[in-house]
DNA sequence: TGACAATATCAGCCTAGGCAATTAATATGC
DNA sequence: GCATATTAATTGCCTAGGCTGATATTGTCA
């Protein structure tokens, strides 16, 4: 249950944080790619970004634009901006709340609904080609490994090895 | 060895893709804080991108900037500037090279010799708690895991599961 | 050798996220 | 009730990466 790196072996190119940074870069451009090569979502010129945003929206009806932030851990400034473009795009719609009228209810617009299904098969589509070769049992074991570094990143830096 | 999602119980939220985003996310902002916080290296004011090289060249001597971008899928023009804020803070030199005059060999001066073990060190130092609770046989089980999506990336978009 | 392709670096423009300050609305404490 | 703190959304400013084109240098091929 020691420190898994140790100063002397410890290659910083090499190592998980490395690792962990270059498959999402790849997974990102898979995504774009894709978006960007379907003949029916390449017009709204998509993000993985909004990707994400929008999956969120379609799971589970209405939510708030600070909800989506905590979510992602995305910059509250710049979900305004890619909110604005989501709906330039059509694709989402804002409503003020009427009991905090701080808050603005976000939800899918029709051509958002109707869009949706297609990028989320791209999406599992590129998840699935990333994980060619694993077997179910695998990629269970990878997600829970994730999960537990996301719970290590709670505590506030525990000071472990000096 | 079939697909891992399927499209009945796909959570893109809650993918394998949003997971390594989010910690990596957590990863880069603890070493941003680590490098902020030491007093030694908190004057440089060093980003984690910036550590990345640094780290590179501190590995095997003598590389070019395309180098550097082949090995970290980083943009040509971004690394040129980025050598410009390394160069201006005194931790790297550049030497046209004499044998190919297109090329920019590149080396750590002496104060980026002396401050990379510290670096190095904070570098450890998180992700060792992010890997807090892993036995070592988890983590090397996690790094081929990533070894193998970033070969799975190589394949030019097989077209899989349409 | 000479035309043309390829490569490395660099500079300009665009996009987009992070941060700080602002505004509006709500919650809290006295 | 009123002053203060808190929260949500927004805006402006700054930074930094991605893309395109320009320049210099080298490789290729006839």
């Amino acid at each position: 249950m020691g420190d898994i790196y140790d100063s002397t072996s410890y290659q910083p190119r090499k190592s998980i944080g490395s690792l962990l940074s270059r498959v999402r870069v790849e997974m990102l451009a898979a995504l774009d790619a894709e978006l960007a090569a379907d003949r029916r979502l390449a017009p709204l010129e998509l993000s993985a970004a909004q990707f994400i945003v929008i999956a969120s929206l379609a799971g589970d009806g209405r939510k708030s634009a600070s909800d989506l932030c905590k979510g992602i851990s995305y910059d509250a400034g710049a979900m305004t901006r890619m909110l604005d473009r989501l709906e330039g795009k059509g694709l989402i719609r804002r409503n003020r709340s009427p009991e905090d009228r701080r808050l603005v209810h976000l939800e899918l617009t029709e051509e958002g609904h109707a869009a949706y299904p297609r990028m989320r098969e791209l999406s599992l589509g590129v998840a699935n080609r990333f994980l060619h070769g694993f077997s179910k049992a695998e990629a269970r074991q990878l997600e829970g490994f994730l999960t537990r570094m996301l719970e290590n990143a709670e505590e506030p830096a525990a000071r472990a090895s000096a």
